[in-house]
DNA sequence: TCACATTTGTCCGTATGTATC
DNA sequence: AGATACATACGGACAAATGTG
């Protein structure tokens, strides 16, 4: 009798693409090479892997949809490492979560539970290096708020911000992440003055919980902001 | 004066693969395109679009790797729409991860903070059917156990199980993906027996804890789920 | 401003491997 | 086993973009 479902994964290295392509992204990956070289161009990669200028192309258009190296075209251009690549994957995530048809209030439940272990975390761990940035933020906010422009980029940043004061780098990714799902799912109008405003005030709040490490009203106001601000618009 | 950076942001679709490729995902994402749904063969796209088949190649390369299609070479073959695109965002999310050196630890710490809010959810919302799965998944990891093989998956199956009880599906995904994460991290080597046990009566514990509703109580069990039991291997 | 070299973007023709009928 | 249909891959060619002299 033949099993029907071998436990063994297929060897499928038949593409010549995924070859080329795995051995450029382990090369970034173990950090040979760095952000900001320059790999050869294609016909010059084609030679030293011994394959044609297309599988080539077809190897670079994948490292550069997954965020590891950008091209460009022209004199002394051709392909060059990059280091964030949690855009694209952030990306992805979007599509995911549009495809599934997820709604933003479910978003923004997930985003709560997030951020408020953040900020838990970041209560204890702020060191006087995040107290400065976020007091910064906030300045730079209210400048924004006074030439009656908006601060939803600063509005954003508080939370990245608060993110990395938790010294969880984990965090910082997946609020990133999570923040520009939120952000993408409602991009069709962006926020009207008024509530910007009513962010920047509740960040204020919070910010000053945080150094008073009132724990409970932080969250309290975390809740404020993210779950019903957003809710008029 | 010259603004140095400017706030628009520049249009380049000047490549036409990116085109195609946009064509074709917004026909999936609006629904026009079905999972199982055959695209024409290259060459036909070509037709179509007008296009060398080069260039078609390289929109379907990206619509591969984004997880929007698969490619069946042979007879009959062709890309195929598919439906399920979170996991080639959650490889890339990992990559990312990797790439910034986060630790496990930090996953977890993550992780945790996204499946107790889970579980706040999940004792409330559960109904009969996600009791079932629930108990059907527990009583799947004891009989693999009988037979001295490995719950593994089932026991990451349990957490996607509750997610789903949490009638939140950002919640199932997210899970999903940080799971996922905290796996690839890990991957080095798989957890041992005695591990994988202990993960399994930790499960039935937090079930337990659940359909009682004693809330303090599943969610130290959680706590110990996630960050205790791993920490060994 | 004007060539010129370099590099990506695109197309075409052709050959090979693979899966189905 | 042979024919068919498809992706994979190679090589050559030209256009477009970009920087240099």
């Amino acid at each position: 009798m033949r099993v029907k479902k071998t436990i063994f994964t297929p060897v499928r290295s038949k593409r010549t693409f995924e070859d080329v392509y795995l051995q450029i992204r382990q090369l970034i990956m173990q950090g040979t090479l760095k952000p900001g070289d320059r790999l050869p161009p294609e016909a010059e990669l084609g030679k030293q892997f011994n394959v044609g200028r297309q599988t080539i192309r077809e190897a670079l258009r994948i490292l550069e949809l997954s965020g590891f190296i950008v091209i460009q075209i022209g004199y002394g251009g051709g392909p060059i490492v990059k280091d964030n690549i949690v855009g694209k994957a952030t990306e992805m995530l979007l599509d995911a979560l549009k495809l599934a048809k997820i709604s933003i209030e479910e978003v923004a439940a997930a985003r709560l539970a997030m951020e408020k272990a953040v900020l838990n975390e970041a209560i204890e761990r702020a060191d006087e290096e995040d107290i400065k940035n976020l007091r910064e933020n906030l300045l730079k906010a209210k400048e924004l708020i006074a030439k009656k422009q908006s601060p939803i980029d600063a509005g954003f940043e508080f939370h990245i911000l608060l993110a990395k004061a938790s010294k969880n780098n984990a965090f910082v990714i997946l609020v990133e992440t999570i923040n520009a799902i939120n952000r993408g799912l409602r991009n069709r109008k962006p926020p009207d003055f008024r509530t910007v405003k009513a962010y920047a005030q509740a960040h204020e709040e919070i910010f000053e919980a945080l150094i008073r490490k009132e724990r409970d009203k932080a969250i309290r106001l975390l809740e404020k902001d993210i779950l019903e601000i957003g809710k008029s618009n």
